[in-house]
RNA sequence: GUGCGAUUAGUUCAGUUGGUAGAGCACCAGAUUGUGGUUCUGGGUGUCGUGGGUUCGAGCCCCACAUCGCACC
């Protein structure tokens, strides 16, 4: 995998470039739709190319390994050939999941032993299972097994989780280099930033990252329940200090404003599952605004879906209608939600590298967002 | 026709010795950030079938009527 810088803004740390994989080019910035256990919820591939121009999707260690498993993953051939998507993909090492879905686990020096949230089942993922699992499932881009420090951490423990996290980085590291991909193509792992709130362990993150990092490197932590600006502010330390040409993965981020705020002080790569999961449970992104498609407000507007949108579903479907089928409880109003929120998310990276390029990214993200942000 | 039972929020129901009413679902809002097709938070929206009576006071006790259900002629 290669990347390659070819623009930067000119109002602030905003930049354009294309990673190249052996499944495909991706435009920076970009955002990656969460496809969680192998689909991207309710989006068939063809609209999810040809209408969202999603260029990269992501799959989920954790789940991926516990369904369909892993003999089934190999003998597929791959997540590809599995799921029919000949993209690049991304895999996320499932170390989020052991924290945010089981409720009985134990983290110790060696791995994370967790049980199963669908039969209890006991299982332990180690800095090296890890790798050969991202082997197994043939993501074009895996991620390192980190600990997600909860953002209202002391800084104590954010300390010793960053030194654990940063001992896993490093048997990751030396597993993923004496190991080969299974599959014919090109695989790269992205080592994960940690260090919660606190400037001086972002640093130290930062730099022990780095020496891993063969072309990209990833934010993790954020987004975990600190405040926003504590999020800008960590970007603003963690940024400048990764060489230009490496792109930068912000995880697990977020809401259109947080993804141009990330843009502009220089994050190449974004994820979230707030388009998919909110848009299934009635909530859309617009340029003018978040729409809540449950409210009776909407009960006679037949006037179409966002007149603004680039989705075939904004300009076939009306309000009214999308009420009608979320109230009712139609698997169609979380399909038409979710191909909106996606077509918009990937159109406001797309209108970013346009004013990127044109270079004056910085305050057409200020009234973008302010608009943004609303409501309708 | 006779007997018994029922009638309380949109709906299914609860409601103490008589002190002007609550729950689930629905509904109306808000939240959701490396996805459990969710989850969480807030909101009670009422002529207690109708009309009388007893009582300081009735969803509750008494009478009549209405409607529904069941049983028996």
């Amino acid at each position: 995998m290669k990347f390659k810088l070819t623009d930067r803004d000119r109002g602030s740390d905003a930049r354009c470039g294309v990673i190249f994989t052996d499944h495909g080019e991706i435009e920076t910035p970009i955002f990656m739709p969460v496809g969680t256990v192998g689909s991207v919820k309710g989006v068939y591939h063809r609209d999810l190319k040809d209408d969202i121009n999603a260029e990269i999707i992501l799959g989920n260690t954790y789940h991926l390994y516990l369904r369909p498993g892993l003999d089934t993953l190999r003998k597929a051939g791959g997540l590809h050939r599995f799921e029919a998507w000949d993209r690049p993909i991304l895999t996320d090492s499932g170390g989020f999941q052991v924290f945010s879905l089981t409720q009985i686990r134990k983290i110790t020096e060696e791995g994370c032993t967790f049980q199963s949230h669908i039969d209890g089942s006991r299982h332990t993922f180690t800095p090296e299972n890890n790798v050969d699992t991202q082997r197994t499932i043939g993501a074009d881009i895996m991620m390192a097994l980190d600990e997600c420090c909860p953002g209202d951490a002391d800084e104590k423990y954010a300390a010793k989780s960053l030194k654990l996290t940063q001992n896993w980085l490093e048997r990751f590291d030396k597993r993923f280099r004496e190991t080969e991909p299974l599959y014919g193509y090109d695989q790269t792992y992205f080592p994960i930033i940690q260090g919660c709130v606190y400037p001086e362990l972002r640093k130290r993150a930062t730099e022990h990252a780095l020496r891993y990092s063969d072309c990209g490197i990833a934010i993790g932590g954020l987004a975990v329940g600190e405040p926003v600006e504590k999020m800008y502010e960590m970007l603003e330390i963690v940024c400048p200090m990764i060489p230009d040409e490496k792109p930068r993965y912000l995880m697990g981020v977020g809401t259109p404003a947080n993804i141009l705020e990330g843009i502009a002080r220089g994050v190449d790569m974004f994820d979230c599952v707030m388009p998919t999961r909110n848009g299934r449970n009635g909530m859309l992104f617009t340029w003018n605004g978040i729409m809540n498609m449950r409210n009776a407000k909407w009960e006679d507007d037949f006037s179409e879906l966002d007149p603004e949108g680039t989705s075939f579903v904004d300009h076939t479907y009306t309000k009214a209608y999308l009420r009608h089928l979320f109230i009712a409880k139609e698997m169609f109003a979380g399909m038409i939600a979710t191909e909106h929120n996606l077509a918009f998310y990937l159109d406001v990276v797309r209108q970013a590298r346009i004013h990127i390029k044109g270079g004056d990214f910085a305050s057409w993200k200020d009234e973008a967002v302010r608009k943004i942000t609303g409501r309708l």
